[in-house]
DNA sequence: AATAATTTTTAGATAAATCTAAATTTATAC
DNA sequence: GTATAAATTTAGATTTATCTAAAAATTATT
């Protein structure tokens, strides 16, 4: 049984480690945590103790498969949470972040599973982050061709079928790029291309180049 | 800003001071939060340094009107959650109070609150107990005059309109105490007089009688 | 490669809440 | 009313998480 420190510094580390390197620094967290490196110090040496975390002094730390599965399980109910305040109490999406930064302590198993299917088992929270499941695992996006969408459909660009720097440069360079909200706004029948509505703007892309762009609907 | 030790002690002290006496020992606090004497002095000097308790040293302590406020405020929580976890998660009523116990110490104010209205405003737990509201008022429930009830109609005894020692001791014997459930089996036509079941027995009672008894419907 | 700057760790203290054991106060028994 | 028992408080330690200041290790600069 975790406390609800070490609760938070297993947190901190796995979002550090989702944005920067691999390696989580001693001053990075101290920062996460609004502490200092000293406290860390002291924290990490924990929590290696208990396995999980790997930490080599002076070098670093990263999270054991252990400590990783803590972490997503209290990153599940951080967002589980938030969208019951959303979705049930009508808090605003930008109102309940400190909420659930104290519901994500509490620590019954039971109340995370029946709260996830009160809310019907949501997949996102209100900031569109992906809720683990009691195991840990994400639900896969379902990512659709934008070549396979209809006039009118919407949804995210969330990955690509082709990874060549050229066409990565192209993607680059028409404003195509991950996590852009897309709108299919014509179909021309001729050749198959796509035009699409991007911030506003249309934005046609041949059928070869909509093939191989990945969206996630809605 | 109190915290979760500091709250424990509080609700502790209030349901003590409920039970047996005004003036709640050291002893008793300790059974209560289950800890030792010596720790519960320490937390006393420290309640009464804030002024949420009166405390004269080996005698017991009482809590102030802040002290009252703060326990009323903790169990007014505990007692939304478990409506929350019975009525929306669908747990058992005997499953709900160690959860309530953590979920109690949630500090948002705005989240009891909309909990409060989200759950229709109830007026007691799923023990029977009483929610006291924002302010910390109870609602006061509405006793009618055993005479005033229908054959069929039940509830529990909860008041009496006469206090002479007469008529006490008349309803200590036929065991029409306060808590003791009631349904009214007859009115008998001619002097008005009500047939009860109590705990199984059939008892019957004046119409003089039946005027002075104030129940709690259903 | 030597020096300087930065990062990290260690050493020693502090605050909250707890404990055990001893001292004090209050209650009960004779 | 004194002796004994019970309840309460004090004294001194312990644990968790924190801090500041100093030492050690790493990284950057000349
Ligand atoms: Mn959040
Ligand atoms: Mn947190
Ligand atoms: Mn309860
Ligand atoms: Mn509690």
């Amino acid at each position: 049984m975790n406390s609800l420190t070490e609760e938070n510094y297993l947190k901190a580390i796995y979002h550090l480690s989702k944005e920067g390197n691999a390696l989580v620094t001693t001053n990075n967290i101290a920062d996460s945590v609004s502490t200092k490196a000293s406290s860390v110090t002291d924290m990490l040496k924990k929590l290696a103790d208990k396995n999980l975390i790997h930490y080599v002094k002076y070098q670093g730390v990263s999270l054991t498969g252990e400590g990783l599965q803590a972490a997503l399980g209290i990153i599940r109910k951080h967002r589980l949470w938030e969208v019951f305040l959303v979705e049930k109490l009508n808090f605003k999406w930008d109102e309940v972040h400190d909420i659930a930064e104290e519901l994500e302590h509490i620590r019954s198993e039971e109340l995370v599973d029946r709260l996830q299917e009160f809310l019907g088992n949501p997949k996102s929270d209100p900031h569109g982050d992906l809720i683990p499941d009691k195991h840990g695992k994400f639900h896969k996006k379902e990512l659709i061709r934008l070549s396979k969408m209809k006039v009118g459909d919407s949804g995210s660009i969330s990955g690509v079928n082709e990874h060549s720097a050229g066409f990565l440069r192209y993607l680059e360079k028409t404003g195509l790029v991950l996590g852009k909200k897309v709108v299919i706004y014509e179909i021309i029948e001729f050749d198959s291309s796509v035009t699409l509505l991007v911030d506003n703007q249309e934005i046609t892309v041949s059928r070869d180049v909509a093939k191989n762009i990945l969206v996630y609907e809605q």
